[in-house]
DNA sequence: ATAAAGTTCAACCATATGGTTGAACTTTAT
DNA sequence: ATAAAGTTCAACCATATGGTTGAACTTTAT
């Protein structure tokens, strides 16, 4: 096994750790530099600047988060199960790294263009299969009518927004750690359940 | 009326916008100074400087999301009510200043112990009405047994994702400015449904 | 009218920060 | 064995940036 890699390897660790926890405007090269225990001079050396070092972060953190929520949207299940699968893949995320979806939609607002570009240099689509499901069960009459854009947004909001308000949701209702995880836990079961029917009762 | 209060304000008018939209780490001292067309040696006159700046920045857009909300959940009216109440206060930020809730929500994600020093100076207490309508309506059947914290992080959620996550919504979509907030409008009405009966036929 | 208090600004200052350089060292190819 | 290519680092550099200073100007109080 070469040096080469080891050190680019871990460089690109912590530009993650630091430009996640600190935004890219909040890190310092410097930081990245002691983080990877290396000289400064080799941050340049391997990613040329910030700007492409940051990029390659970003990237790799978004791809962390769209082609796999596409491709279950893509897949040839049913809809309840969809909504089930798509909790689970954010739930997986966010076990490898909570940091990552505050980090993703905060440089995504700063930068919107870059984030455009993003998306189009991977060919996603939208997906259609999943908008035919939500619209057939509509018309079948087991759902209500409603746009597929605004469903997903829902299973999405409630996977995602408790993450990106962790410390919102903890210091509110005084959660340690501990109490925070379970908090989420139990959500996991309870998102397609509100998508589905809500409170009522079963 | 004197000119103290109006350079004074048109430096905190544009240390909100500049904040907002840029972050701490991104905001920078003289692009406030620019933007209220004063001289940068006025922002250390009346604030001293960029933490006391931000300090106040911060407070005043925490001061518009919370205390409106607990008051709400705390006020004599159904469950039902309340939860449209609740999405109409969000809108209504939202119609005044669509950064503010990625502004606080980031902020309090990157120093968390401001965040609690805010929440523990102005006493705002869980709101122990709110919690028992939802135990009261889950132990006499009309809604399935739901912890109070889920509820109302569910309402929370499904109101500002979309938001937080703008550029998202409007880039995977292909959603233009208009077509951006006809959509925000669609979901008022979408979410007490959801919460109340998901997706279910009516 | 006049002094004190308050306000504004151009010119500075100290430091942090991203980035560069060149020499030394290590690995790889022949 | 040796030269070329690749890697590492201490020492620098240029600039951006938050903050300060002191003089000039304006308002307020007496």
């Amino acid at each position: 096994m070469s040096l080469e890699k080891e050190t680019e390897e871990m460089i690109f660790i912590a530009a993650q750790r630091v430009f996640q926890a600190k935004g890219f405007e909040g890190a310092r090269m410097q930081e990245i530099a002691d983080e990877a225990g290396i000289n400064k001079s080799m941050l340049h050396y391997y990613y040329r600047n910030k700007d492409k070092l940051f990029l390659e972060v970003f990237q790799t953190s978004m791809k962390k988060i769209m082609p796999g929520l596409f491709s279950i949207l893509n897949s040839e299940v049913t809809l309840e199960e969809k909504v089930v699968q798509i909790v689970e893949f954010y739930y997986e995320m966010f076990k490898k790294n909570l940091l990552l979806p505050t980090f993703v939609i905060y440089e995504m607002n700063r930068n919107p263009e870059r984030f455009k570009e993003f998306i189009a240099s991977m060919d996603i689509q939208l997906p259609g299969l999943f908008a035919k499901q939500v619209k057939e069960a509509a018309s079948s009459g087991k759902m209500m009518p409603i746009a597929p854009h605004h469903f997903l947004i829902n299973v999405v909001s409630l996977c995602m927004m408790p993450v990106v308000a962790r410390n919102m949701v903890q210091t509110l209702f005084s959660l340690d750690d501990e109490a925070y995880f379970t908090f989420l836990e139990e959500r996991k079961l309870l998102i397609p359940k509100i998508i589905f029917s809500g409170v009522q009762p079963l």
